[in-house]
DNA sequence: GAGTGGTCTAGACCACAAA
DNA sequence: TTGTGGTCTAGACCACTCC
C-alpha cells in the first residue's frame, strides 16, 4: 500500500527530472495541484514536503514554491561505505565478521528499525593491513537472511548486499562524537583500554526511508578523520585518512 | 509569531532532555497530548513530527511512540559558532581567554590565513558551568587587534566581532577526528591524561572567503556530539527550521 | 489588495501492533 | 479485539509576497 502523497511526491520528483519544470520555475499552486490530483490541499501539502526535504523544491509563505534542483543525486547522501571509500581511495582493505547472532529487539531498536527481531553483527575492518574499525552492527529482521549469507571476510557489505538484494543505502542520520576504548575494542583494534576513538552512530535507510540497520562504529584514533566542508552544493561528509596535516 | 507545533515541540523536548521520559519509554499518546495542549491531533502530530526529525523520537505505525535519545547534538547545517549553538539550545555557557599573544606565522599558517603575523589564543568554554571545550585559535593579522579588545571572559566572540567589525563569519571546512588529552587539555578540562577528546579543526573565513581564523577546538568526550543528516527527514511533513539545504 | 503558502481544526477511515 | 499511529478530507484564518 503506497500512500497517496507518495504517489504524488512521485509524480512531481519525475517531472521535475524530467524537465518539464525547470530549475527556477514555479511549480503550480496547492489548489491547482490539488484539482489536479483530486486530493486534499493537505495531502499535496504533504506531497511537496517530500521533495521539500529532498531539496528539489524551495518554499517560503507567501511565495510560489520553486523548483531548486533536477538532480537526485545531490540531494542523498555522497557519504560512502567504508569500502567504497577505500577503495575510492587507493587503499587496501579487509574485513571480517567476528560474531553474529539473532535476537529480540529492544524496544528502542524496535522503534528505531522497525523490526522485533534483529540481527547483531561484530566486523573488525582492516585499512592498510591495520586493524581500524569496529562495527558493532545491528540489521533490521526483513534483511538478516541476506546479511546472514554473505561470506564473513566480505570485504564490502554494501556491495554484497547490492548484489543479492538490489538494495541502494541512503545514509540517514550520523551522530559523531569520541570515546575511551572498551576492553573488546582494545583488544580488536590492538589499543590500550581507555584510549581514546573516534565513534560514529549511524542509521542506514533504503532510498525510500526503510531501516536497514543501525551501527556504532569505532575508529582507531588517527586512522580516520571526517571532513566536511560547509559550501552549498559540496558534499557535507567525508571521511579522510588521518595524519593529515593541518594548521601549524 | 512562534507557530503552536513548535511551541509544543520544545515542551516536549524540554522534557524528555529533563529526563521526564527516559530513553526507551513511551510517550503520552496523540489523543492525550492533544488533551493535554487543547490542541487537534493534527498539530501535536506536527509537533512530534519535529521531534521525530530530529532523531529524539521514533515512531512506528500502531505502536506506541518511544523515546530514542535524550542527548545535545550539535547539527552542522547549521552554520553556528559554540555560543550561538549553546544558546539557541537554551544551555548556559561561558569563555575565558587563558593565554594571548602575537608571533610570527609559520609557513603552513601564512599561507592558510594569509598573514605574516598571527594572534595565537587559548580559550576555555563552559557549558552548564562545566568546562567542556578547549579552543587553540590563530587569527589572522588583519583581526588580531578587533580580537585583542575582546573581554577575556566574553561569551561569543563572534557575536563581539560581528558588534565592533560587522564581520559576519562563514564555516569553510571542519575536520573532526579523536584524540587523546595533554596534559594541558587535562588539566583545564578536568580529565586524566590519554582521555578521549573530541577534535574539530576548522577554518573560518568571512563571507567573502577571506580567512579570518583556523581553530583546534577539542571537546570533552560526551559533552558534545555532532550530528549529521544526509537524507530524507523520517517525516517529511516538517522543515526544519532555518536549515541550509547542504546535502540534506 | 489579491494570491499564496503556513498553520490549525475536527472530523473520518485504515493499517498495523500488542494484548 | 482494542488501541495506536498513518493518512486523508474540507474547511478556516493568518502571515507574507508580490503587484
Amino acid at each position: 500500500m503506497v500512500a497517496r502523497y507518495e504517489r504524488i511526491a512521485a509524480e512531481l520528483r519525475d517531472d521535475i527530472l524530467r524537465g518539464a519544470h525547470p530549475v527556477g520555475s514555479t511549480l503550480p499552486t496547492d489548489a491547482e495541484l490539488a484539482a489536479r490530483y483530486s486530493a486534499a490541499r493537505g495531502t499535496v501539502r504533504q506531497a511537496l514536503a517530500v521533495l521539500v526535504a529532498e531539496g528539489l523544491v524551495g518554499s517560503r509563505q507567501g511565495a510560489r514554491r520553486i523548483v531548486l534542483g533536477n538532480s537526485r543525486s545531490q540531494s542523498f547522501a555522497e557519504l560512502h561505505s567504508f569500502a567504497q571509500w577505500a577503495k575510492s581511495n587507493g587503499y587496501s582493505f579487509g574485513g571480517q565478521v567476528l560474531q553474529q547472532r539473532r535476537r529480540a529487539a529492544g524496544p528502542v531498536e524496535a522503534a528505531r528499525l522497525g523490526s522485533d527481531e534483529v540481527l547483531e553483527v561484530l566486523r573488525l575492518r582492516t585499512l592498510e593491513a591495520e586493524p581500524v574499525l569496529v562495527e558493532r552492527t545491528v540489521y533490521a529482521g526483513w534483511i538478516a537472511a541476506a546479511v546472514e549469507a554473505i561470506p564473513r571476510d566480505c570485504g564490502s557489505i554494501t556491495q554484497a548486499l547490492f548484489d543479492s538484494t538490489g538494495l541502494v543505502f541512503a545514509y540517514g542520520e550520523h551522530l559523531i562524537d569520541a570515546v575511551a576504548a572498551g576492553a573488546q575494542d582494545a583488544r580488536l583494534l590492538g589499543v590500550r583500554r581507555g584510549s581514546p576513538l573516534l565513534r560514529q552512530r549511524r542509521i542506514t535507510t533504503t532510498q525510500e526511508g526503510r531501516p536497514v540497520e543501525s551501527s556504532d562504529d569505532r575508529y582507531r584514533a588517527g586512522s580516520v578523520t571526517f571532513s566536511i566542508r560547509n559550501s552549498i552544493g559540496a558534499n557535507p561528509l567525508i571521511r579522510q585518512a588521518g595524519d593529515l596535516h593541518f594548521g601549524a
